[in-house]
DNA sequence: ATACACATCATACTTTAGTATGATTTATGC
DNA sequence: GCATAAATCATACTAAAGTATGATGTGTAT
């Protein structure tokens, strides 16, 4: 619904704005190859777009992955306290932790005490909380 | 999908313009300024600019806000059941919940029950997760 | 008006989660 | 080579989380 009024917004804008160059340059009297200013402004056009896009492609990628890196050594996490943190976002017990890693649920246990005090969190919902904060689930 | 065909749309209707725009441009004989020629390519590259952001940000809303709702009906949450829910995805533990929400502890895990049923989820965990595959959250 | 969903709380209970401590076995860096 | 961190597991415990059941008041839709 909103798009397409938008849409029609931003159309009848650039009409609007084609309609005042075309006064312009009937005020011209120089015997101009218009076929380059069509093509100028195609172009011009693209740039704009090509542009925005490389600009907000930076911004994603920034939030998604660099940070995540950064982070992630902040809480020294070991690789096997890490996947068991992605298993316990996963909404996995510590029983079904402990059959997907092929461990004890005694040793799920005690990884999960060492994620809790290096997120520093009270819970594993807390743990879980502060992992997706940091971007590194 | 639906934005590539709105693009090439856009564009292709700009190009018409400007072909249209070359037409009346052609049959002027009058002096062009040149200085116009440089304000219409940087009015061409705002267009764009603004074109790709635009597009953007329509895809970004979607994901965030228009699926939210209508997963949150399938749902079948309370009022007070969502809050909890939230909270609950916030780590905080049942009694945290029932202090910031004014009720009993007692009353937190009533509705945790149901949110687990309403989610099909078998623990507050696993709750959170499909809160957050379904945007409710 | 009355059935129905919502919200509230309680009690009693079972099941997980989390802590504390200690022990053993690999790797790995210095 | 030897300290150090990682990974593994156990036992024993406390603290939460979750279930089941029942009860009460409140608003709302038909």
């Amino acid at each position: 619904m909103k798009q397409t009024i938008l849409i029609f917004g931003g159309l009848s804008i650039a009409i609007l704005l084609l309609f005042q160059l075309s006064k312009l340059s009937l005020m011209s009297t120089q015997n101009y190859n218009d076929i380059y200013i069509i093509i100028s402004g195609c172009l011009f056009i693209l740039i704009g777009f090509l542009l925005n896009k490389f600009i907000y492609k930076r911004a994603g990628e920034k939030k998604d992955k660099v940070i995540d890196k950064a982070h992630f050594k902040k809480t020294n996490l070991s690789k096997q306290e890490y996947k068991v943190l992605i298993l316990m976002a996963d909404g996995l017990s510590n029983f079904e932790i402990a059959e997907s890693l092929f461990i004890s649920e005694n040793t799920v246990k005690t990884h999960v005490s060492k994620i809790l005090v290096k997120l520093k969190a009270k819970r594993r919902t807390e743990a879980i909380k502060v992992g997706r904060d940091m971007n590194i689930i």
